[in-house]
DNA sequence: CAGTCAATCTTTACGTTGTCTAGATAGTTT
DNA sequence: AAACTATCTAGACAACGTAAAGATTGACTG
C-alpha cells in the first residue's frame, strides 16, 4: 500500500475547514446537530482536533457567529448604500439574510451558546450596531434617549418579526388571513402600518385599528 | 431501621412534582441545565421516571412552556382588563413577564426544543394570540391584511425588544446613552417614538431622526 | 546539516446525557 | 383473592464534551 494517498498528518488549514464543515452542518442539520465531533467527522479529522483550534464548542460557535455578523453587516450595508434604495430596504436586507441563513441567524442571537467576551465577536457585533445607528443618522458617541428610542424601535420591530417568522409563530396568523397572503405581504403590511400610525380610543397594546370597514 | 421514613414506591403526584422541579432548575441554573435526569434528581426519583410522564425531554419542556403561555396570557389579560390601564400597558405586562421569568420566556419561543403539535401547547399558544388580537379589536375570524400588519407590528416591536434585552444586546446601547439611562427609559422612549412617527429625507431603515437639535 | 522545540493532530479515557429494555411495586378492578 | 394496569427502578448503550498523553511534522537554532 505504498502508493495509497493518505491524508497528511497536518491538515494545513484545518481551522477554516472546520468552520466550513460547521456551517455545512448548520445549514443541513440545524444547530442541535452541530457538535464538535460532527464537525470533525465532516472535515475528516479526529474528534478531538477541533478543540485545539477553538478551545471548546462555545468557541467554535462564537467564531461562526462572528463571521455571520460580518456577512450580515455587509449585506445590510450594501442595501443601505445602494443609490436606488427605497425606504425600509435596510430592514428588508435584515430579514432576507435571516431567511437565507436561518440557523446561522438564530445562532448569532443565542447568547447562551456564545462567548460574548471574545474580541472578534465583540468587534463584529459592534460593527453592526454602528451600521444600524448610521442608517438613522444617529451619532455613535452622544445620542439622546429619544434618538436611541427610535433606533431601538426600528431594530426591535424588524428583529421581532424575523424571530417570530423563523420560530413559525406567524403560521397561525396566515391561516386566518385572506386567501393567498404570504409572509412577505404581512411584512410589507407591517412596515406600512409603522409609517402611518393611527391612534384609537383605548389602544392598550399600542396599535389600534379603525372601526369597521 | 424500622421507623425510618422511606419514600413510597409510588410518588402519587410525580408529574406535578417534576414540573415544579423543572421550573426550579430553569430559574436557578438556566435552560441548559434542565435535563431529564436533573429534574429526576431534584424530585428525588430515579433517572428514568420522567420519561413515563412526558415521553421525552421535548415533552417535558413543551408542557412547561404550555403552562408558561397560560400564565403569560393571564398576566397580559389582567393588564388589558384593568380599568385604569394606560396605553401600552399590555406591552409593559408582556415585557414584565419576560423579565420575571427570563429562562421560561426564552423556552416558550424556542421552537427547536418544543413539540408544536402537542394539543395543550397549541391551545395555550392560540389563546395568547386571541388575546393579542382582541386587544386591538381585530376580528379573530376574517381580519384584513392591514389589520394583521398592525397586529404583527405591535407584537414584533414588543417581542423584538424583549428578546434583545434578554440576550443582552442592549447593553452596548446603554453604554453610549446619557448617564443613568435604564432599559426602562429605553423601552418608554421606544414606545413614545412608535406613537409619534416622523419621516425623514431618506430613512432606509425605517425611522429617521429630525435634523439637529 | 544535525538537533531541539513548538505546533498540530490522534488516541485513549472519563463523566454526563437521552433513551430503551426488563423488572419490581402498588393500587384497582373483578 | 386474583388478575390487571399504572407507576417507578435498575441496567445498559451510544453520543457527546472535554481532558491527558502520545505521535507526527514543520520550523528554528547552533
Amino acid at each position: 500500500m505504498r502508493g495509497m494517498k493518505t491524508a497528511p498528518y497536518h491538515h494545513g488549514a484545518l481551522r477554516e475547514a472546520l468552520l466550513d464543515a460547521a456551517e455545512t452542518i448548520l445549514k443541513r442539520d440545524g444547530l442541535n446537530a452541530l457538535t464538535l465531533r460532527a464537525a470533525a467527522r465532516e472535515a475528516g479529522v479526529s474528534h478531538a482536533a477541533p478543540s485545539h483550534h477553538f478551545g471548546d464548542l462555545t468557541g467554535l460557535l462564537t467564531d461562526l457567529a462572528a463571521d455571520g455578523f460580518r456577512r450580515f453587516a455587509g449585506r445590510i450595508k450594501d442595501a443601505l448604500e445602494d443609490p436606488s434604495a427605497r425606504r425600509w430596504d435596510g430592514a428588508r436586507a435584515y430579514l432576507a439574510f435571516a431567511i437565507d441563513n436561518p440557523a446561522l441567524f438564530q445562532l448569532m442571537f443565542r447568547a447562551d451558546r456564545l462567548d460574548g467576551s471574545r474580541p472578534s465577536f465583540k468587534e463584529a457585533r459592534m460593527h453592526l450596531l454602528e451600521i444600524l445607528a448610521e442608517s438613522r443618522g444617529i451619532p455613535a458617541d452622544k445620542p439622546s434617549v429619544e434618538q436611541l428610542g427610535k433606533m431601538v424601535g426600528g431594530w426591535s420591530l424588524i428583529h421581532g418579526y424575523t424571530l417570530l417568522l423563523l420560530d413559525g409563530r406567524l403560521k397561525a396568523l396566515l391561516n386566518v388571513a385572506p386567501e393567498g397572503t404570504t409572509t412577505d405581504d404581512l411584512f410589507e403590511a407591517m412596515l406600512a402600518s409603522a409609517d402611518s400610525q393611527e391612534i384609537g380610543p383605548k389602544p392598550t397594546m399600542g396599535v389600534e385599528v379603525h372601526g369597521t370597514n
